[in-house]
DNA sequence: TTGAAAGCGCTAACAT
DNA sequence: ATGTTAGCGCTTTCAA
């Protein structure tokens, strides 16, 4: 196992070859303490010639940094990850650090393993997007041994952690709000909802209780907004419009959306509640053969580069993915390099972008052929 | 500075708790060496009681080893990347490595930085995406210095390196065959080749020189691909098919592709040598109101999810990201606990997926309409 | 301004 | 099977 063929200089033989002491070297090589230009120089001119290059593995043994954060995402294939990412590792660039990326794929297990990895690996701070908002005392660790984190795309209530996020709850009731002055009446939502609570929230959530939206998921959230909405213009709400996955696939995003299109009384439009939700949505009204925007409307969260491509072109919830990643970045930096100042919540601003998948709903329903297939279908 | 608010207990501080010495604290801990049933319990209870975590940063300083990988690509927003990087995270996660991961955007001088710095912090091995085949003496220098390196999606001529890659002449020259068996006669391709010497391959390839598909970066090699098509044909190569982007950017790809269809003898297919490249041509085609298939075809290259949800869904080269980025981390685990066995080129199997988005060729120019508007409007 | 020496937390000879 | 000791390459007191 040789791991190099030639070893690689180390700063007593920079020092020997510049002829002076160790400790002088490595000052003036690591650019700290009292140096003479001269001896700067010949040090320098030494380092060069040698190829001395700094191992940073034993300078984070003695400084206790390692100039590595951990990143802990669901997916770095969902775009809306590989935005953020990207911001991320532009901004560790800039300032000279390194990003360890993992994958949690929304498992709270997978998340805390991960956590733990990366903390026995000496990260100096994390960028997480917690698989659960209601399960973080392995973040809340991670901070007490001295281990900053920073949130992204949700808030762990009750902590006091920095976090980059988006106000769902308004960001959806834009888009509701946008199905509701089309005409609108009776709007489906497709979801995750992995946990039964925020499942029964929907008929539990009344306009009367003050729920904080900083508890919720995302996909909880966003149903809050999608409920604000109803409520604001005075229009009921219909559970069966609940399209929920439970699971976080495309597979189900599918068939729930199917299943909400067989209904007696399917929607006449549709919203779904993020990258991955949209995909499946947009597959089952592909099986069903539902128009848009003559049968169907569709409002996506997350705005993809393809949703101008397609026609017609989708309506979409856009989040600055890629600035949001900088900024959580800049803001791990800053409380690693000064680690008692309060807590920063960003919220970053989400924006409606309205094209032709919504339009006003049809009023005949016979006008609207999917369902008539749909009759002679048998399941998916 | 505080890093933690009481340090971490350390193996000397296991082992007074489990009355041992140190060093058979460190073996139970670390499992080598002979330690009997009895202290390996005593020495582990001790860890549990005090929270021992190993501290990775002194393994590493004394193994030599940091059990982290570097990977370089272009760009993590690029579904590409994002599936290989996918696949790379998993089998670093199940081989307990950890990945850095960094991007190029496809510029040498950025890659040569990221390579010198992930070597400096002491990577173990590098996955790397050369921005450009014919430059990549600093991975050289990265093997010469004992880090072992990896290529995904591109080799290096000339070196001994590890490399897993698919065959882009084959795969680009199934797509061209498939245009030219609908009988296109006429097939432009959307293409970057930033240096000039591989534009100007395209006349001065001829069927004759044997050219080592190896020594091209990929846009030239699926353009070598194409060229190939034509010559088993028996078809003529037309160079003012070639649209060249130069830039590896979308709105090249929409300029390079209104440039082909404005032209005195438009093609009838379209073929895009990369997702980005795909997109770019569908906004071209799409500002000039070019529709599919019946006006113009379209071959792409890079299967992505949202391409079956288009209409018409559209015709693509698959290429198993994931799996070739798992067979990369793979490969790259085999070569660091084995530095001397010999180099591995893992050639994966792509697959031409044919969808709607392709089909016979109009026979009269006059019913494309794109055509005679393109002549009312002035540039893009 | 420079040098000598200690030590970060661990592993790995070597001795017992 | 266990303990003693040295040392990875760097930073950092402390003296000079």
């Amino acid at each position: 196992m040789s791991r190099s063929a030639t070893s690689r200089p180390t700063v007593p033989d920079v020092a020997r070859a510049a002829g002076v002491s160790t400790s002088t070297a490595a000052r003036a090589l690591g650019g700290y303490g009292y140096v003479s230009a001269n001896v700067q120089e010949r040090v320098h001119e030494a380092a060069a010639k040698l190829g001395y290059r700094t191992n940073q593995v034993a300078k984070s043994m003695v400084t206790g940094r390692t100039n590595t954060i951990g990143v802990v995402g669901a997916d770095i294939e969902n775009p809306y990850f590989a935005g953020s990412m990207r911001g991320i590792g532009d901004m560790a660039r800039a300032t000279n650090y390194g990003a360890i990326l993992t994958n949690s794929d929304e498992d709270v297990a997978i998340e805390r393993d991960a956590v733990q990895i990366l903390v026995d690996r000496g990260v100096d701070g994390l960028i997480v997007a917690p698989a659960d908002v209601s399960d973080c005392s392995h973040l809340v660790m991670a901070m007490e041994r001295g281990v900053p984190v920073t949130l992204l795309d949700r808030t762990c209530p009750g902590t006091e952690m920095d976090a980059v996020i988006i106000d769902n709850v308004k960001a959806a009731k834009e888009a509701i709000t946008h199905l509701i002055e089309l005409g609108h009446r009776r709007i489906g939502i497709v979801t995750e909802l992995r946990r039964e609570a925020e499942a029964y929230d929907m008929e539990k959530m009344s306009p009367g209780q003050d729920i904080d939206p900083l508890t919720l998921n995302p996909s909880a959230s966003r149903l809050l907004g999608y409920l604000q909405a109803h409520w604001d213009a005075d229009l009921p709400v219909d559970p069966t419009l609940l399209g929920r996955t439970k699971t976080y696939t495309k597979a189900r995003a599918t068939s729930a959306t199917i299943d909400l299109l067989k209904s007696d009384d399917p929607p006449t439009a549709i919203f779904s509640v993020d990258n991955l939700m949209t995909i499946g949505a947009l597959e089952g009204m592909k099986k069903l053969d539902a128009h848009m925007p003559e049968e169907l409307s569709l409002v996506a969260f997350d705005d993809l580069d393809w949703m101008t491509l397609v026609t017609p072109s989708i309506t979409a919830v856009r989040q600055p993915v890629y600035e949001m990643g900088m900024n959580a970045a800049q803001i791990l930096f800053s409380r690693i390099n000064n680690p008692d100042r309060a807590a920063i919540r960003s919220v970053a601003s989400s924006e409606l972008i309205i094209r032709n998948s919504s339009g006003p709903p049809h009023t005949s329903p016979e006008s609207r052929v999917f369902i008539s297939k749909s009759k002679d279908a048998d399941s998916a």
